[in-house]
RNA sequence: GGGUCGGUGGCAGAGUGGUCAAAUGCACCUGACUGUAAAUCAGGCGGCGAAAGCCUACGGGAGUUCAAAUCUCUCCCGGCCCA
């Protein structure tokens, strides 16, 4: 699946995926969207960009429109046009986010966890949800979607050792309940899935521990796959969650040190979540082949742009390693890309593109003095510029990572 | 011409003797965002100063008072009503 090429520097898996839907070379990122939609762009603009797969959520689809109503319309892919392949996440991240929020907000937590599953409460209606691991392959198999995951719990940080190991020790039962559930799905329905069933990926967890991260990656491994009535090879792929929830920054390299060479070779990696350029430039160096991040999209709506540090360019080893460097030691500035908000005031006049070498739509036709414009008075067209801006730029970054 | 209500920071708009360099909203400036309840959130926003603090300010001027955006007089300007 992966050819695995030595570059001199670092071990660089460069090869490709192949979905029900498709082929995804990696490494990649996926643009997410969560509820359907890649905020403020159409999925033809995302696939102009180069984009081959979009992530999509399982809890926000379920409960709205639901995921019964997504398969009646054919799948997410039909639903929302998007003619790639397809990640869902299990809804495993929002036992962490709303739990966290509510508890914030109300002093409670709005997600109640117990060995079954994950109860939530709707945050717009208030209507009860019991998402457990069962459950919520059904929602992402309704969905179509390519590449499902394991519900898993992703605890904040910090997080003691003893909560570390319940949690990890409760994704590795979810996980195996989802195993053993996928392929008696996948089995009774043999017709639909004759041309090719959708991928299934495990969650690593364990907080920042190195015993917990080892213990989780082996347990995963080490489950008796034929016995849950699955095939010998077990997971279709391996993703490392828990990660970037708080805590420091170098905590990520040694994660990554401690997993990958415990996660076999021909099977995909998927980082989630993550992440910064220099975190991303980071973890594919150490073996990582998938990721995603709100990042790009999200900061992009909110006037910051990713440029191209010219001045500092990345055409060596020596200066990608020093990037590299940088990173492990937690360290903001990585010296290859910038970020500008454009909302400031120096922008005001700046008749230029963001980005003179970048290629993409907004680059091509508009200055950055029109799009802080934009911003100042609100328009939605800012939005949808530099969300493209920004996923062109996360873009390019994975094509100079295959080519480095 | 008479009466009446009102004039507060870039705008709107509170405050009606001290706790007021003045609520709040908008605008403006800066920052934060990592498996998206996020076009969100946080901070700043008279001048000088690192700070303590000092100076200048609630239409103009003159008063009363220990103390005035707040009370009095007067002038200017605006809304409404009457002639």
């Amino acid at each position: 699946m992966l050819i695995i090429r030595d570059s001199g520097f670092c071990e660089s898996r460069i090869g490709k995926i192949e979905t029900k839907k498709g082929v995804v070379d990696t490494p990649f990122f996926m643009p997410i969207a969560t509820k359907g939609s890649i905020k403020h762009i159409s999925p033809e603009e995302i696939e102009k960009i180069g984009f081959q797969l979009v992530l999509g959520n399982t809890y926000h689809l379920w409960l709205r429109p639901g995921d019964e109503l997504i398969n009646r319309a054919g799948g997410l892919h039909e639903f929302m046009n998007w003619s790639g392949s397809i990640l869902t996440d299990s809804g495993g991240f929002q036992v962490f986010s709303l739990g966290a929020r509510a508890k914030k907000n109300f002093g409670a937590s709005g997600v109640k966890l117990t060995e079954k599953g994950a109860e939530f409460v709707d945050h717009i209606n208030g209507n009860r949800y019991m998402l457990t691991p069962e459950k919520s392959i059904d929602i992402q198999l309704n969905l179509g979607s390519d590449i499902i995951m394991c519900l898993d719990e992703c605890p904040p940080y910090p997080c003691s050792y003893e909560d570390a190991d319940k949690s990890l020790e409760l994704t590795t039962r979810w996980a195996e309940r989802c195993f053993k559930y996928f392929h008696k799905k996948i089995s009774e329905n043999k017709e639909k899935y004759k041309k090719g069933r959708p991928m299934l990926f495990c969650i690593v967890q364990g907080s920042v521990y190195e015993n917990l991260r080892k213990k989780s990656a082996k347990q995963l491994l080490s489950i008796n796959f034929e016995k849950l009535g699955g095939p010998k090879e077990g997971w279709d792929g391996f993703a490392v969650g828990g990660v970037a929830v708080g805590e420091p920054r170098e905590k990520l390299y040694e994660i990554l040190e401690w997993l990958t060479p415990l996660l076999p070779k021909e099977k995909p990696r998927y980082l989630m979540g993550l992440g910064r350029p220099e975190e991303i430039t980071l973890a594919v160096c150490a073996g990582i082949d998938m990721f995603d991040c709100v990042i790009p999209t999200r900061e992009g709506r909110h006037g910051r742009i990713f440029v191209w540090n010219e001045k500092f360019p990345t055409k060596t080893i020596e200066d990608l390693e020093r990037n590299i460097q940088n990173t492990k030691e937690g360290k903001k500035i990585a010296t290859f890309y910038n970020t500008i908000n454009i909302s400031n005031e120096k922008y005001k006049e700046d008749f230029h593109p963001i980005d003179e070498n970048c290629d993409c739509y907004a680059c091509k036709n508009y200055t950055k003095a029109y799009i802080k414009h934009l911003f100042a008075v609100n328009e939605a067209f800012a939005f949808r510029l530099v969300s493209i801006h920004n996923l062109a730029f996360y873009y390019q970054l994975m094509q100079k990572l295959k080519t480095k």
